[in-house]
Parts: C-alpha cells; structure tokens; sequence
DNA sequence: CTGAAAGCGCTAACAA
DNA sequence: TTGTTAGCGCTTTCAG
C-alpha cells in the first residue's frame, strides 16, 4: 500500500503537497497537480483513512445504531438504513448499521475511541438511556424518533399524531364509529417505552374519545401467533368492532387469520388499516391491506443530512422534522361497516 | 477525553506500561495494574480505537458487504447480520453492515482505507466481481454464499443441491409428480448471476429429470404482484402441477393469491413450499407455508468465525461449510396431491 | 517488571 | 505556490 510520502516522491513534491491535492485542501498548481495524481495512480494510492482520522479528528464516518435485542429488523427499518447510507454517501460520508445494546452500555466504547464522527439513533424510547449516554459523550447525533422531550434534540421523525388523526378521519368517513388499535407488548423487554406505541396510543384514545367513537386497545404477541390471539382478544373485548388500526407488520398477516376464523370478512365486515408500513408489505396479504405508509426514505435522507449539517457546523438549528404517513387504499372494495 | 499519557501521569508510571494493561500484552504487577485500572477509571479513559488501529494496523471491526442495489434485505439478512455481529462481539470485534456498490466500485476506497480488518461478503454472485477486487486488494474476506469456483476461497453458505434434493425427497414421498420453481428474475439487474438462484435452478432441472418426474422453472417479477403473475405463467405451462417450490419472498404472497383465484387450494390442490426462508415468514401467509428454514443464524456466526480466525492466524484450514435448509412442516393438513 | 523512544500515515499550521 | 514539521494517541521493540 503506497504512503503519501512515496508518492510526494515519486512526484518529485513534498508531502504537504501531495495531501492538498488530495483533499483539495489548498491550491496547487495544475501542473504539479497532474504529476501528483500521476504518481497516485501508478502507486495505486489509497488514502489511509485511519492515519486521516488520527489526524484530522474527522472519519467520515456516521453510525446508525440499530438495537441488538428483539428482531426488530423491518422493511422500514431497512429503508431508513438504505436511505441514510445514499444520502450520506452523496454527501462523501459512509454510514454504516452498528448493532449495539439498547440500553447504551458498549457506546461509549465505540463512540469515544473516535471512530464514528457522530450517530443517528433509531427505535427511539421514551425515555432512551441512550440519548443521555450520547450527551454526555459529547458526540454530534440525530434522532430518528423522539424522547418524551425532544425539543433540545434535534430529530426527525413519524408524526404519529397526524398520522392517527388521518386514519380516523379517513375511516370515520366511510362510516365506522368502532375502532380498535392493536401493537405489539413491549412491557418487559428492552424495547419497552418505545415511542411510536405510546404516541399512537395516547392519539388513539384522546382522539376516539373526543370524536365520541368506541376505541379498543389492544396488545398484541410476537409473529403470526399474536396477531391471531389478539383478533380473538378484541373481538371479546368489543364483538362490534368494525375498524382496526394495526401498528405490528408480523402480527398483520395472524390478525387477518383470527378475524376470519371469527367469521369476519375483510374489508367488507371489518376494515384493517396497517400503520406506518409500507405498501409492500401492505401487498402481502390477503385482501391486501391498506396501509399509512411511512415516509421511510425521506426521513433517513432527512436524518442523514441534519447530522452531516451539524457535523459540517453548516447550521446551528436543530432540525425538528415529523412527517406523517400516507395513505395508500389496497384496492377499490369498499370499505365502509356492514351492519352486525 | 483523557489520553494514555494522562493515565500514566497520573498513576505515575509510563505510557507504555499503560498500553500493556490495557490490552493485557505483557505482565504486569498487580500493584501497578491497580493504580493503573483506578487512573482510567478517575479520568474516565478510553482507548482511542482509531490510535490504536494506526500503531497496531488492526482495527477490530470487520464488515459486512451488503449490495446497495436493489432491495434485498429481508429477514435472512437480517438474521446473518444479527448473528455474525453476536458472533464478532463475543469474540471482541466489531461488526457492521457496509452498503456497498455491487460491481465492487467503492470497495478499495474503503478497505484499503485500513478502517476494516476484513470484510464478510454476501449475496454473492456467481462470477462476483468484489471478489476479485478484495483478492487484489489483499484483505481478508469469508463468503456468505459461494461463487462458481469457490474451492480457493473461504466460505459459508446454505446447500442448496441438497435443500432441493431433500425438497424433492419430500414432496415425490407425499406423491406429488409435478412440480415447479418459482425465482426471481435478476437478468438485467445488477444482482444478476446470484447464485443461489442458479444453483437451485441447476438441480431443480437436473433432480426433476433423474426423477422422471415433470420440472418448470417460473421466473417471477417484484412483489405480490409478480407471485400473482407467477401463478398465471405457471398454471399455463403446467396446469396439472401439485407442487410448487418458490424461493422469493416477496412473491410468495401473490403466489398464493394467483393460486387460489385459479380455483386451486393450497394444499388440498397444490403444495407450496418456500425455499431458504424463514419459519416465522411462512407463518406469515395463509395458508401458513411450509418451509425450508435457512440455518441463517448459524451460517452468520460461522462467518464471522471463519473471518476472525482468518485474522487472529489461528487457521490455515479454509473453511467450506455447506449446510442444508431444514424443512419445518407448517401444520397437520395433509400435503398430498390432488387428482385433477 | 517498567521505562524510553521510534514509528504508524496523515493533517494543518507556519515558513519560505 | 510549495516545503517543513510538529503532532494525533497508541503499539511495540529494546534497554535496563
């Protein structure tokens, strides 16, 4: 592997040169320049990121810190990722998917020893332990979701709250007036407090309540199996349900199962309505599902850039941005409550 | 951030003897040790990763190389992802996942960079050219998958000669006669080549004649929509078929869709079984599939295993591990072809 | 058993 | 416009 040094020699300039041609730190004159990337490319030089790193306090390098308990790896979570790494690459940043322990312990080890320049955290709680380790490390970081109080962080994310809004309304307008919402039981995992739920379900049942509709909450198990216990679950808690919300991509497709066992038809007894997902998922089902779909891309190209920002010290403003999901109709079955 | 040199200030002995606790590389007194360990802990030291990978040319971190292109991150993924970072962690390494430009463009920027001991490769192609860019390069490297000639390389990866093989075994001892694959098509994209599909395809053809019995090859588009469609394509070119092997996720949904819509009951009808998948994605569906269970978790940490001991120099052995999906039977209803 | 010192490959002043 | 040089924080011989 070819040092500067040897291709400042091989060029027949001095080292300091050969570094402001490569980074574009300084002028330098055309000529010298050409004889400089000559040499790089007869070397076949490559930038020791590491020694740069040393040097400069700056990897490049961003961090998206993805919870290692519970397979919380979604076709969201996916394109959060995707997104993310595209935009960080345009911006001449790597980003990469670093698993570390929710509750923070391993982060200040990776983080301080100075190899990422900052991080973007998702699956966000409530209350993360996370946030706090990040801020009294000192290290530049952008949420993707919120903490209970996000107005010092800066953060993008789902704006439940609207999102729940339009769902209701969207429904309410074709007639329902029963709804019911179904997520997945974090309680005594590492994920409990996990953000989106308690939002969606605090909208849920301040919004029901004050449009004067019945509202069910439901806590769904793991995978397949959980979605179907919890159909049975809600249709004993309220057998006229007409309307489901449901915030659990894997529990979706038990739901479905659980809700014809029961005898109910979709959508034309019953209409489910899949929360921040993504229309194929959506697909994947039989009827297919309509889905609030989350602005997945936009939100990591998003979080990418309010982290780069900060990094570049481009901006002093934190960025705020909630950004709601849209919904997409599954197809033109109607959707509208039978009479039970 | 408290430095080494701080450390042995302050326990008042020298820089080096601060490395040699830290890293345990030599002996030292347990007097010194504990005046050294109780420095750290008052100056809250952390060992500046990116310093030591300069001094030491290791870094620790190993990647893994997941292809940018197209979206192909599925619960398989996911869980070599998840398994191979425990893995890693265990062994004190650590592991992230690397977005990178299939063709291996942006490869040697990266890892020549010396940020990464050595990469893990995946959704490997059959003449993959990242390979030969990391062979170039001169980085350790360990497959996930194999490419045409893998006998020079280390590697991982599911066999899918005998997952087929056991397939086949399986479904002609049920009775079936007829029977059809149903993959991605690639061609054209960058992924094209991906040899799982290949080789799956490979023995499909070459097991079906042995057989005697009938074989179609369905190549299926993106999504529920291309199942649906595969299931048309299907019926027209063998409309007496019982049995259908499909390897596309995504499609399996539609698959099913386009079955039933053509009067066929799985698995009165016809038996659908999804290939190197996941026990909780078949669950996903109606009927619940049956699968051949990808060992993705075991295959992720041998990965690592297998890279790390590359590292460390523990072994001269190339690893070649092939290891068999295992068929997981989804429930009691019988599987056996129909007469029609 | 511990200390001293020479790098690792690069960045970024500061000179020239 | 280019060259010099002092670090960045650590690892690792080599002495003692």
């Amino acid at each position: 592997m070819a040092t500067m040094q040897q291709v400042a020699d091989r060029a027949g300039v001095s080292l300091g040169t050969v570094s402001f041609v490569v980074n574009g730190t300084k002028y330098v004159s055309p000529a010298t320049t050409a004889r400089v990337t000559a040499a790089m490319q007869e070397l076949n030089f490559r930038n020791n990121v590491v020694a740069r790193a040393l040097a400069s306090r700056r990897t490049r390098i961003i961090a998206l810190l993805f919870p290692t308990a519970g397979d919380r790896f979604s076709a969201t979570t996916s394109e959060f990722f995707m997104s993310a790494a595209e935009r960080a690459s345009q911006r001449d940043h790597h980003l990469v998917l670093w698993p570390v322990d929710p509750a923070g312990q391993d982060l200040d080890d990776l983080v301080s020893g100075g190899l990422v320049d900052g991080v973007i955290l998702m699956e966000v709680r409530m209350d993360d332990p996370r946030v706090d380790v990040l801020s009294a490390l000192d290290v530049p970081f952008t949420l993707i979701g919120r903490t209970r109080d996000s107005s010092g962080l800066p953060f993008v994310d789902i704006d439940f709250e609207t999102t729940i809004e339009d769902s209701l309304d969207h429904l309410v307008g074709l007639g329902h007036r029963r709804f019911a919402l179904v997520l997945e039981d974090l309680d005594g995992t590492p994920m409990a407090g996990y953000a989106p739920h308690l939002r969606a379900q605090a909208t849920f049942a301040a919004s029901t309540t004050r449009r004067r509709v019945h509202g069910t909450v439901i806590h769904s198990g793991q995978g397949s199996e959980g979605g179907r216990r919890a159909a049975a679950e809600l249709l004993a808690a309220d057998p006229a349900v007409t309307s489901v919300l449901i915030m659990k991509e894997d529990s979706s497709a038990g739901l479905l199962v659980g809700l014809y066992e029961a005898g109910l038809r979709v959508p034309t007894d019953v209409s489910v309505l899949s929360l921040a997902s993504s229309a194929a998922a959506g697909d994947q089902h039989f009827p297919r599902l309509s889905t609030m779909v989350a602005p997945s891309r936009e939100l990591g190209m998003r979080a990418a850039d309010a982290l780069i920002d900060q990094l570049d010290g481009t901006t002093g403003e934190l960025p705020h941005l909630l950004l709601p999901c849209e919904l997409r109709i599954a197809d033109s079955t109607a959707e509208a409550p039978a009479s039970r």
